[in-house]
DNA sequence: CGGCGCGGGCTTACGTTGTACGGTACGTTC
DNA sequence: GAACGTACCGTACAACGTAAGCCCGCGCCG
């Protein structure tokens, strides 16, 4: 490090890989420009010769997702659209959606910015691509994208959050007043069991997908 | 106002209503500790005598705005889940989604506190409830909420954001290359004409919904 | 080879945010 | 009337995003 190191050789890729770590590691909310620059051995401001500013961050952040997304799709061998398009778009999304679960904080991201990126639209061209070859007129098409919303990229909201949720024995008694259905279909599930693990969200998730792809299919081949 | 204004009277209810009333009208970034106190005539810290801090206040509207969606609902007047549940779940969640669409902030706060609030479980519970009364294995039940996913309390991120996206003719033509299929629906549908409010969110929405409410018919039926 | 523009880094500083801490005036209760 | 809790205010601080300006070494020009 002759002269003790100018020229940290930083770039809108460096600094967009080292934010996607960061997010991945310490959370989002650990993402500012300051922890950025630290990361990288620099100043929060010599970022701004690479990004306009944070919202451009978080932008980026999304292309490096949707590059992954991408390419994982890219790897797939699914079948022909032509021939078993709900298998073709069930690995597509299952592909996705394994990304997504790499990057917990994605999808709180892609929230603020739904429309405004052009690798999601790509991404959805490509949904709606496979569909038109599957026989799928345009209107079903579009009809189609918005039944999958975010459920076409890999994710829905998860109804409960994974973490927490303890449940102490006497809280889980006093909800059982304000929640009955609730508590009863816990304890229908678990049988006295142990409470939490109980729910498989993967499983949940192709579940609901499955549900969509059924319905459209019928749909497509016309009632 | 004799002795010029001590005692604001303030509460733990007014401050949330003024908080709803500030997202409503200036939008969720302009609700600051300060605007709000300023809002209610009073400076910022005093309303840490009411809400522990800004996160409590963001739980508070959660709850105001779920109980406005109780209200909603209870003002329905549905058939029996046990005639018809595939319309009074419909109702209730239109009637749901028409209280979100009234506070569009609503979504990106309820995002972020998933299964943290006990209004919103409750709201899930009656989903449940309403399932049960239909014929629904707690199992079914489970999965189906899972499928619904936020739909069921009236809102999916919405694929494309309603404003900007002006599209001024070159840009379009630029994307056609990068989104092909996109750009022929819009075309397709539109055939020619403007291309913006081309799209009817709430029958999409619709569509969506009664997607996965009839596949769960099926499912429920058995076989 | 000398100068010089400039790109990429640093320093400093400002405004805004959430909130900790301590003070002060009222209403209530002995 | 003394004591006290409750509700409010004022001040202050750390962390954030970012505007503005400086400074140095590289590469191009004459």
């Amino acid at each position: 490090m002759a002269r003790a190191g100018q020229q940290a050789g930083l770039s809108r890729e460096r600094v967009l890989r080292a934010a996607a770590a960061i997010a991945d590691e310490r959370g989002l909310a650990a993402l500012t420009m300051r922890s950025l620059a630290e990361s990288l051995g620099v100043e929060a401001m010599s970022l701004y010769h690479h990004v306009a500013n944070k919202e451009a961050v978080l932008d980026g952040l999304v292309e490096v997702v949707m590059a992954e997304v991408e390419q994982a799709v890219a790897a797939l061998d699914a079948p022909a659209p032509e021939d078993d398009w709900q298998s073709a778009l069930r690995m597509r999304v299952l592909a996705s959606r394994e990304v997504l679960v790499r990057h917990p904080w994605a999808p709180g991201v892609f929230e603020t910015r739904t429309g405004a990126s052009l690798a999601v639209a790509r991404y959805f061209d490509g949904v709606l691509g496979l569909m038109r070859r599957a026989g799928f007129s345009y209107e079903l098409g579009h009809r189609a994208l918005h039944a999958l919303g975010s459920r076409a990229l890999g994710f829905s909201q998860e109804l409960f959050a994974p973490d927490g949720m303890e449940a102490p024995e006497e809280v889980m008694a006093a909800m059982a007043e304000e929640v009955p259905h609730l508590v009863a279909m816990v304890a229908d599930a678990s049988h006295g069991g142990a409470v939490l693990g109980w729910c498989d969200y993967q499983s949940e998730f192709e579940f609901g997908l499955d549900l969509i792809l059924d319905g459209l299919e019928r749909l497509r081949e016309g009632a």
